[in-house]
DNA sequence: ACAATTTTTTAGATTTGTCTAAAATTATAT
DNA sequence: ATATAATTTTAGACAAATCTAAAAAATTGT
């Protein structure tokens, strides 16, 4: 497989993660940054390679080999991000364009010795699973801050908006991965929710709360 | 810098590292593993781009600006042969293909952390000296133990043959880099050289000698 | 229903890195 | 010195991944 598959693979497979229909050719190529009449020609090829489902004006979607080749490369990228900031001190912000290459590097040992050194960790630093050898990972029970009701609790686990100013506003509020929050009260009149934290009780906006994840303790 | 004009800057330089002369069409090939013509193309590209010094059936060399390039590609194989080695517990005859690929990541910001994290390591695995930032490296002091007379006594710091089979060899025999050796007999006859080890005396062949390295202590 | 718009695919080019076959140049041997 | 051999370069082709412009198909609005 080339970085370039590669790369298209993961792309298909986080726009059907959650909807699960096919995924069109346009969303393909804003995802990857590129133009439509080149998605379609990689399209081709992974169909080729049975990657993919495919027919013509009828959009995409991963086989079930693809959907392993794609779990298998954001293994290795979640568990770079995880090395990055445990190890390396990175901030959970800067991780991503690093884990982006590091994701591509072939070699089944150096990802097993990696896990290990790791101490096989289970979540990525934005909170996101980390797919074991075979492609399974425990589906997180994750919710929104923002659809949850008064009394909820979780330990904060991620982020809907991944991006590098939000991330930098979330540090610059004192909210870190890990963090424990209760919902005391939601305001009918704006959305923002006021949250319990280990430093006293903060107010967010309804945008913060519609961009944080928490992992429900009381569900199963 | 794409991968492939990195890999053949780093074989010119491995190619005149010790001669200084310009190097052959034909070695470059040869070390690549690809065709003559080939080497033709990308070196006309270099020329270009002012990495290395051309003129037509002369043969090439690196220019400064080339050199730079070789020598911070040296030193992030190096720095993650030096990861590989001390935090996953790789055997030093393994890390050589994974490095391979992992110093094109671009990341200045992950190689200074790396070094940081493997608390500033002067040497690789192999006993071959890292470069810093600048390029700049101490130039390593090492002689072949065919090369010694007898009463040399310093540290196993690399191997001349980087081969599987000889790194295995070693292993097998119980000789591990760090280890202190002294020259007690060299056998004119064949040239085999008697070594004393921390377990004792054993006779290696001249062949074994002349492929291993010796940090003398007693030279300035 | 069908015209207008949007989406998707095709056709034809371009860049990068490679190849084979042939020509040009340099080195070697008698 | 000059024929022979080896090395190096050129010419022309190809696969991968991208692009622009144009054609084809699907969707939408009235
Ligand atoms: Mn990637
Ligand atoms: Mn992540
Ligand atoms: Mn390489
Ligand atoms: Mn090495």
């Amino acid at each position: 497989m080339t970085l370039s598959e590669e790369d298209y693979i993961k792309a298909i497979y986080h726009l059907s993660e959650f909807n699960s229909k096919s995924v069109a050719t346009n969303a393909i190529a804003e995802q990857m940054k590129t133009k439509p009449s080149s998605v379609t020609d990689m399209i081709k090829k992974l169909a080729e390679k049975s990657l993919v489902n495919y027919k013509k004006y009828q959009g995409v979607s991963l086989s079930e080999k693809g959907r392993l080749v794609a779990l298998s490369i954001i293994r290795k990228h979640r568990l770079w991000e995880v090395f990055l900031v445990d190890k390396l001190n990175f901030s959970w912000d800067e991780v991503h364009v690093v884990a982006e290459q590091l994701e591509h590097i072939k070699s089944d040992a150096l990802i097993d010795k990696l896990d290990a050194h790791l101490g096989f960790p289970k979540v990525d630093p934005h909170g996101d699973p980390i797919p074991n050898k075979d492609g399974v990972f425990t589906k997180s029970v994750k919710k929104l801050i923002s659809e949850l009701p008064v009394g909820s609790q979780g330990a904060c686990v991620g982020v809907n908006d991944s991006s590098a100013a939000f991330l930098k506003f979330l540090d610059k509020n004192k909210i870190a991965l890990g963090d424990t929050f209760k919902i005391l009260e939601i305001e009918e009149f704006d959305g923002s929710v006021t949250i319990s934290t280990r430093s006293g009780s903060i107010r967010i906006s309804k945008q913060i709360a519609t961009n944080l994840f928490l992992e429900i303790v009381d569900e199963e």
